[in-house]
RNA sequence: GGCGCGUUCGUCUAGUGGUCCAGGACGCCGCCCUCUCAAGGCGGAGAUCACGGGUUCGACCCCCGUACGCGCUACCA
């Protein structure tokens, strides 16, 4: 079998889509399955939409991901370069060999002449507007002449009428064109640069890609790829269309409905597991209700047959879900990494916290984030005494009778010696049965006490973690601040 | 408009002619656990398999048509 190469070829508009995102994985599973190589090319061929630092922004979002390539820009290859604005006299040598053989020409149309055309076939209530092949008829004479006077000219591919053009798509199946709806596609810009169908055609083959997997969007000018393969007498690579992402209203997804750049993600906080595992699931499963992957079990399951056909709505809730999942399931000293981050670009920057004191909110925690910032927005009375207490709580814990109650217990809490969490919890039994009263009547106004809500850790890790010092302070202020 | 692709619970999906009056997951609701909140366990609501014709003893699965949606229709990718 012949060894499998494929490519992600994004034009750096300056982020990386989700969308854009889920091809390159699957295109990196593939390949990774396959033990072949996967090639990272850009696809700069339009001038006006340059954008500054958008290679290197793609590149760290790529490698963010995990999605490392084998050639690619900065990682060199035997197939480079991998820009494709630096390959410009590559595409001018091959269309070259397509002018000699009629299978591309010359145009000297203006704009102005195309708008026309493209009005007059409008009026005409024509099925499609097509170029009308004016310069295919233009004698080698008269472009001579032309080349000399410096008239702007393009190159287009010169499409035959009357032909059926039928590729096999892996995901669709049987695809079928009709050339005569095939426009003479520009092959060369009137800048020099080529246009993305030459350009890819030309790239894909010197790089030997095998499988092109892109979005479906490509869909329809694949026909034009196919006939610019046959043109040049080249093997064609099997194609693979993937299904577009949507947005909720299931259309392709889009910046004006939410966020759809990979940085946008990372920067909610999202984990790259998460997000990985949730694009994958996105129009491919493997048959089974396996739904947490990690990197090296998608590459273990994935193939192109299990990629669906139909669009997949990007659906939030369940990437919060599966980012839950993620944090749940990862070690804790890898959290404690995330977390100390997090601390860093937090209001707790210049605290100091030590790792094992960190890895014990982290234990009392983990069951209860989502996100590693939950760490800090959930339980922030590990990081800091409570400032004020939650409204509700009180309504509901803090009696007339609380104040004195709790001095009892803080008071009992004094005489512990290095107190366990069970010397808390017997200290505290013992001051509930003094007081005839139930524990949860001393609970609930210690936990509000001590961290200044009413949700989290059992209330005996929370005062364990925080100790007896912290928590005696604590009963003390809140006696104080509360009423 | 033309061409192409698609259509199973709100969402992601399983399903390749009988095992499906359709299974799982997210979300939602309820119960259990319990000092709270989660997590976990159990249960529930939720899909006339877009619609209409065929083929077949039998169709979510095969064929045709219709509707709807999406994509493409640039000297953008």
């Amino acid at each position: 079998m012949e060894s499998v190469r494929v490519r992600f070829a994004p034009s750096p508009t300056g982020y990386l889509h989700v969308g854009g995102l889920r091809t390159a994985l699957y295109n990196y599973l593939f390949a990774r399955k396959a033990n072949g190589k996967f090639i990272l090319r850009i696809e700069d061929t339009d001038r006006n939409r340059f954008v500054e630092g958008a290679v290197e922004n793609l590149i760290k979002a790529l490698k963010w991901c995990g999605l490392d390539y084998d050639e690619g820009p900065d990682a060199g290859g035997q197939y480079g370069p991998y820009m494709q604005s630096q390959r410009l006299d590559i595409y001018q040598d091959h269309v070259k060999e397509l002018i000699s053989t009629g299978d591309a020409y010359y145009c000297f149309c203006t704009p102005e002449r195309l708008n026309e055309l493209k009005e007059e076939q409008q009026r005409q209530k024509l099925p499609q507007a097509k170029y009308d092949k004016h310069c295919l008829a233009i004698s080698k004479n008269e472009i001579e002449h032309n080349f000399g006077a410096d008239i702007p000219f393009v190159i287009r591919l010169n499409v035959k009428p009357n032909k059926r053009i039928i590729f096999d798509d892996i995901v669709r199946g049987r695809v079928e064109f009709e050339s005569n709806n095939i426009d003479d596609q520009i092959l060369i810009k009137s800048d020099g640069f080529p246009t993305y169908h030459l350009a890819n055609v030309v790239d894909d083959h010197l790089m030997e890609i095998s499988h092109v997997i892109r979005g479906e969007e490509w869909l329809s000018s694949t026909p034009k790829h196919v006939l610019l393969y046959d043109s040049f007498n080249w093997k064609r690579p099997l194609f693979a269309h993937l299904p577009l992402l949507l947005n909720p209203d299931r259309s392709k997804l889009s910046k004006r409905q939410g966020d759809v750049a990979v940085e946008d993600y990372r920067d909610k906080g999202f984990l790259k597991e998460a997000l990985v595992n949730f694009v994958a699931l996105l129009g491919w499963n493997a048959g089974d209700d396996k739904e947490f992957y990690y990197m090296n079990e998608l590459v273990e399951s994935f193939s192109l047959e299990r990629v669906n056909k139909s669009g997949a709505v990007f659906d939030l809730e369940k990437l919060n879900w599966l980012n839950a999942e993620h944090l749940r399931k990862m070690q804790d000293t890898e959290l404690l990494a995330l977390l100390k981050e997090e601390i860093l670009n937090s209001k707790f920057s210049n605290q100091n916290y030590s790792d094992s004191y960190l890895l014990e909110v982290i234990t009392a925690m983990k069951e209860r984030v989502s996100f590693v910032k939950d760490y800090l927005e959930k339980s922030p009375y590990f990081f800091e005494a409570p400032n004020n207490y939650d409204e509700a709580a009180v309504q509901k814990n803090w009696k007339a009778e609380t104040p004195a109650m709790l001095l009892k217990l803080h008071d009992e809490f004094e005489k512990l010696v290095n107190p366990s969490k069970d010397d808390f919890e017997n200290a505290l039994a013992k001051v509930a049965e003094e007081l005839n009263a139930g524990k949860g009547k001393l609970i609930h106004p210690l936990r509000l006490a001590v961290s200044g809500m009413s949700t989290g850790p059992g209330v005996f890790d929370i005062v364990l973690l925080l100790g007896k010092d912290e928590v005696l302070k604590r009963i003390k202020s809140a006696v104080q601040k509360i009423n």
